[in-house]
RNA sequence: GCGCCUGUAGCGCAACGGAUAGCGCAUCAGCCUCCGAAGCUGGUGGUGCAGGUUCAAUUCCUGCCAGGCGCACCA
């Protein structure tokens, strides 16, 4: 048994090197998983880096370093584990783990659950994850439902490689566009007073702000106050989208509450200390040009008031003194001219620019039946959370918009994803899970065998357990990329080799022993599909 | 003009710098007396252009072409 074969074969391989007298710095030396399974299970192309090198073929070192790792598995532990090792292609060296080695794994997946899938990569470092972060000022679009669904699972999958995770949510709530809001509200319902009114261009123009207003009304809340009348009044609604769709937040950081703090004042002195704050045109600016960045920024207009880097400034270095190391911020596309402006306020105070991953998460369009949904914000005319929710439902929606990379445009068809059929993927996968636990439930649970894994030798049966040892190499690159995306790809994938498997073979009535042995096959794949949909925040179905 | 994202099959998308570029939809041909056919098997069909780096480029670099987004003392 082996806790982590890769790292033991490549000790191995390392080993091999020094005893042919072949020179190759650690990072060269790497055992991957090959581009496809018939290359073996794990693979090197040490012998075509070091062929280069020493001018000798790459086949002809491939072979002499073959012979000496032969030998070396020969005397160690991985003897019942690796079963071959190969030359093949132009010089790669690929090794063939043992059947035994996978029926190992799948015992200890059977016995342990999904804890034996867990990681600890993370080792309890705190990471704040901060998403969303919308202005209270209207319903969740689109934008924010494809960042609340990356940043939801990517804080999931972190969590579960063993951070230490806290979801965030930037609370806009004063300032410019809270003011305006309130001003909204407040010839709204002098409309609906019957005064005429002339409504600006650059007011809030959605139906909601008549709700509001005739809310405010019973209320009989003052002018002055309607704007964080209405402020609370959509971050109501807003919590409730977002807990709707299954995403929750443990901290709602009030930018109100910055500011009454004197925190924004604290860390402008400590710039000022520093010398990366300096007066010009009546205004102060932050001196980021200090470190990379195209021009400086103004934060303190020359009115007095504060541009909206000033609180940010303020609000980032407070994460690190909340104890964080690690800072990731999704942000829309139209934020991304903000990322040097942000790294240099956090290197100005000290901390390591790459202590904050922005994630930047391009837009989604909507379709509808193949034809995109226009959309303006200004108008209030936009598809929102809600009626996705409403039309799609939050799994086929959560899966849809954590499906393509989360730096590539996302289409999304309303029609196709609520469609129940193939060309659904979340069905697709559901559908696995659903097929499983049927199967379950038509077993004969009188039936007692002596458990013996290794009666799993059809082909299909083997690439299945193969695909779900994959899961932690998934969430690996998962972590590498900042993106949930190649968990949605890799549970198409294993949901695909269980119907394939289960195309060929049957479980049920196959003679005490193989059906035993093939029940906790698929009492592992269960296992395996249940924790990855788990992460991606989509339900799953005991029947469909 | 500057910055970011994207160009792969009719459409939507994959491919840590690796081996014969995969998958879904569509289309054509098959598979249910048998655990769920929301499934499986097979056929058709492809890397925007030009250079460069490399033993190896869809992937990295440069230029061009095309599309999307952003470039405030707005938030």
């Amino acid at each position: 048994m082996h806790k982590n074969i890769q790292e033991d074969i490549t000790a191995l391989v390392t080993a091999a090197l020094a005893k042919a007298k072949l020179r190759l710095a650690p990072e060269e030396i790497i055992i991957d998983f090959p581009t496809d399974n018939r290359f073996g299970d794990f693979t090197t192309n040490i012998a075509l880096k070091l062929g280069k090198l020493i001018r000798r073929p790459p086949r002809d070192v491939a072979a002499e370093l073959v012979e000496i790792i032969q030998r070396e598995i020969a005397e160690s532990e991985l003897k019942d584990s690796v079963s071959l090792v190969k030359v093949e292609g132009s010089g790669f060296i690929n090794f063939y783990l043992a059947p035994g080695y996978f029926y190992d794994q799948l015992g200890k997946i059977i016995t342990e659950g999904k804890e034996a899938l867990r990681l600890d990569t993370g080792k309890g470092k705190k990471v704040l994850i901060e998403f969303v972060s919308a202005n209270p000022t209207g319903s969740l679009s689109v934008a924010h439902a494809r960042q609340a669904a990356v940043g939801d699972c990517l804080a999931n999958i972190l969590s579960f490689l063993g951070f230490n995770v806290q979801r965030e949510y930037y609370l806009n709530d004063e300032g410019n566009q809270i003011n305006i809001l309130g001003r909204s509200v407040e010839l709204r319902r002098r409309e609906l007073a019957g005064e005429r009114i002339e409504f600006p261009e650059n007011y809030y123009q959605g139906d909601y702000i008549y709700d509001i207003a005739k809310e405010a009304d019973k209320q009989k809340i003052k002018d002055a106050e309607l704007g964080d009348f209405a402020a609370d009044h959509i971050l109501k609604i807003i919590k409730q989208e977002l807990s709707d769709f299954g995403v929750d937040f443990d901290c709602w950081y009030s930018q109100k509450g910055l500011a009454k703090s004197g925190k924004i004042e604290e860390s402008f002195s400590q710039l000022k200390e520093k010398g990366f704050l300096y007066e010009q045109d009546g205004a102060t600016w932050f001196k980021s040009t200090a470190f990379g960045d195209d021009k400086d920024r103004v934060v303190i207009k020359s009115d007095g008031s504060q541009t909206y880097l000033a609180p940010d400034i303020a609000y980032h270095q407070d994460k690190y003194k909340r104890g964080f190391s690690w800072l990731i911020n999704l942000w829309g596309p139209d934020h991304h001219g903000y990322i040097n402006r942000i790294k240099a306020s956090i290197e100005a105070f000290g901390h390591s620019p790459e202590s904050l991953s922005v994630i930047i998460v391009q837009l989604a369009t909507i379709f509808r039946n193949g034809t995109p949904i226009q959309m303006s914000t200004r108008r209030g005319q936009y598809i929102t959370l809600r009626e996705i929710l409403d039309e799609v439902g939050a799994d086929a929606s959560r899966f849809f918009f954590l499906m393509r990379r989360t730096s590539s445009h996302l289409d999304f068809d309303l029609e196709v994803a609520k469609k129940q059929s193939a060309e659904n993927p979340v069905y697709y996968v559901q559908y696995a899970h659903a097929r499983i636990c049927s199967i379950l439930r038509s077993a004969d649970i009188r039936l007692k065998e002596d458990l013996d894994l290794s009666v799993l030798a059809e082909k299909e049966e083997l690439d299945l357990i193969k695909k779900m040892l994959e899961l932690e190499a998934v969430l690996n690159v998962c972590l590498i990329n900042r993106d949930p995306y190649p968990l949605t790809v890799y549970l198409q994938e294993l949901s695909e080799s269980f119907h394939k498997f289960y195309d060929l073979h049957r479980v049920l009535g196959q003679g005490a022993a193989l059906t035993c042995a093939r029940l906790e096959l698929i009492k592992g794949v269960k296992i395996v599909l249940s924790c990855g949909l788990e992460l991606l925040g989509v339900a799953r179905p005991e029947k469909m």
